[in-house]
DNA sequence: ATCAACTTACAATCAAGTAAGTAATGTTTG
DNA sequence: CAAACATTACTTACTTGATTGTAAGTTGAT
C-alpha cells in the first residue's frame, strides 16, 4: 500500500505529456464537472486512449487532485508561495486577479464548478478546497491586520467575516458572470465589492440596517 | 406539439407522492450533484423503482427542472411572488435569510452545488439559474434605488455592481461554510458583507486602494 | 535487456430510458 | 347501481450505451 515511485517522473517528454493531460483535464472538468467529465473525453483531447491516462495518473480521483494542485502551482503561485503581498497591496492584487480572470473563462469555470462540487459526498477535491480556503482566508486576514496597524486602527472583530466575504464575492461573481457575461462585469463588480468590504473594516460605519435579528427565533 | 394533459395532476395522493420525490431529489442532487446523483438513489429514498420516478417526471432532466422550480416556489416564494420587501427591508430580509439558511445545510447545499454545476455544458438548469440571477439582481437593484431615494442620495452608478455582489457574497459564503462550518459564521459574515456593500452604495467613500488598473495591460 | 509509455481487449458495473404488464382506483353507461 | 371501460401508478424486465479500472501485450529508447 506504499504507492512508491522509483524514478518518479524523470524524462522531460513525459513531463510534457503529463502536463498536456492536466491541461485537457482542466478543460473537460471545467466544462462538464468532475462527475460529468470522462477520461475518454480527456484522452481524446490529447490523442490517446483512456487507459493511457490511467497509466500516468492511476485513477480519475488522483487526476483531479493533480489538476487542482497543478493549477494552484501554475496560477496562484505568486500569491501562495512567492512573496505574498501584504496589507493593501494584497487587496490590490486580488482586484488585479479579478481583471485578469475576466479574460480566462476556462480556468475560472473549472474552479467555480469544482469548488462547489467539492462539497458533495466523497468528493476527492474536498480536502483540497477546505485547505485552500482556510489558507486564503488567513492570508487575507493577515493583510487586514497589517493594513489596520498601518493606519493605527485597532483591529476590528470584523476581520474574520471580511476575509471570508472577500473570497466569497469573488467566487460568487464568477458564477453569475459565467452564466451571463453581458449582465455582470466581473472585474468592476469585484473591485467595487472588495473596496466596500475593505472600507468597512478600516472605517466601520454604523449598520445601515438596524439591530440584529435574534438568530434562533428565525428557524420557522 | 401542444403537449396537452387532460386532467394534469389531479389526485391529491399523487401530488403528495410527487412532492416526496421532489424532496428526495433535492437531497440526492444536493449531496451528489446532478451528474453524480442517480434516479436509483432517489427512488430508494421514496421506496419505489427508478422507473416509477420516470413515470412521474419523464426524464432526469425534467426532474431537475421541477426540483428547482419547486424549491423556488416553496422557499423563496415570499421574496419572489408575494409582497417583495423594498428598500431597506429587502436587505434586512436577505440577512434574515442568511440566518435561516445557517440551519438548513441541506437546501443550501443543493442550491450551491446545482447553481455552480449549471454553468457546465448542456446543463438543464442553466436557463433557470440565468433567469433567477437576473431577476434577483434586478430586485436588489430596485431596493437600492428605493433606499437611495428615501435618503435623497442621487442613485450611484455602483448599484449594478452592488446588486450582483450581494448575491455573490451570500452564495460564496455558503460554499465556504459548507466546506468548514466551524471556520465560517454564515449568518454573521453575510450580515457584515451586506452591510458593507449597502453602506458603500449609500455613502460612498473614496477607494481605499487607489486607482484602477488598466484592464487590458493585465492579460499577461 | 530493461523500462517507460503506451495500446488493445476485456471485466464489471451501472445508468437512463422504454415497453409491456398488473392491480387498483375512478368514470361512464345501460 | 353495477358492469364495462379507462386511467393512473406503478413494477419487472430489458436495451443500449457508457464508465472506470485491469491485464497483458507491443514498441522504441537508453
Amino acid at each position: 500500500m506504499t504507492g512508491q515511485r522509483r524514478q518518479p517522473r524523470s524524462r522531460p517528454e513525459t513531463l510534457v505529456r503529463r502536463r498536456e493531460i492536466l491541461d485537457a483535464a482542466v478543460e473537460i472538468f471545467g466544462s462538464k464537472g468532475f462527475a460529468g467529465g470522462t477520461l475518454q473525453e480527456i484522452a481524446d483531447q490529447v490523442g490517446m486512449t483512456h487507459a493511457g491516462i490511467l497509466h500516468h495518473f492511476g485513477s480519475k480521483h488522483e487526476l483531479l487532485l493533480e489538476v487542482l494542485q497543478h493549477r494552484d502551482d501554475t496560477d496562484v503561485a505568486d500569491l501562495e508561495e512567492q512573496h505574498i503581498p501584504d496589507g493593501m497591496p494584497l487587496f490590490r492584487h486580488l482586484v488585479r486577479t479579478a481583471f485578469v480572470n475576466a479574460h480566462r473563462a476556462g480556468i475560472v469555470q473549472a474552479y467555480a464548478v469544482l469548488s462547489a462540487e467539492s462539497v458533495t459526498d466523497d468528493n476527492p477535491g474536498r480536502e483540497f478546497f477546505e485547505k485552500r480556503y482556510r489558507t486564503l482566508r488567513s492570508e487575507v486576514a493577515h493583510a487586514f491586520a497589517v493594513a489596520c496597524e498601518e493606519r493605527g486602527v485597532t483591529e476590528p472583530a470584523t476581520i474574520g467575516y471580511a476575509s471570508a466575504s472577500i473570497l466569497a464575492v469573488m467566487d460568487g461573481l464568477q458564477v453569475q458572470w459565467l452564466l451571463d457575461p453581458d449582465a455582470v462585469d466581473l472585474a468592476r463588480a469585484s473591485e467595487f465589492a472588495i473596496e466596500a468590504i475593505v472600507s468597512s473594516v478600516l472605517s466601520p460605519a454604523p449598520s445601515p440596517l438596524g439591530e440584529d435579528p435574534a438568530p434562533d427565533e428565525l428557524v420557522r
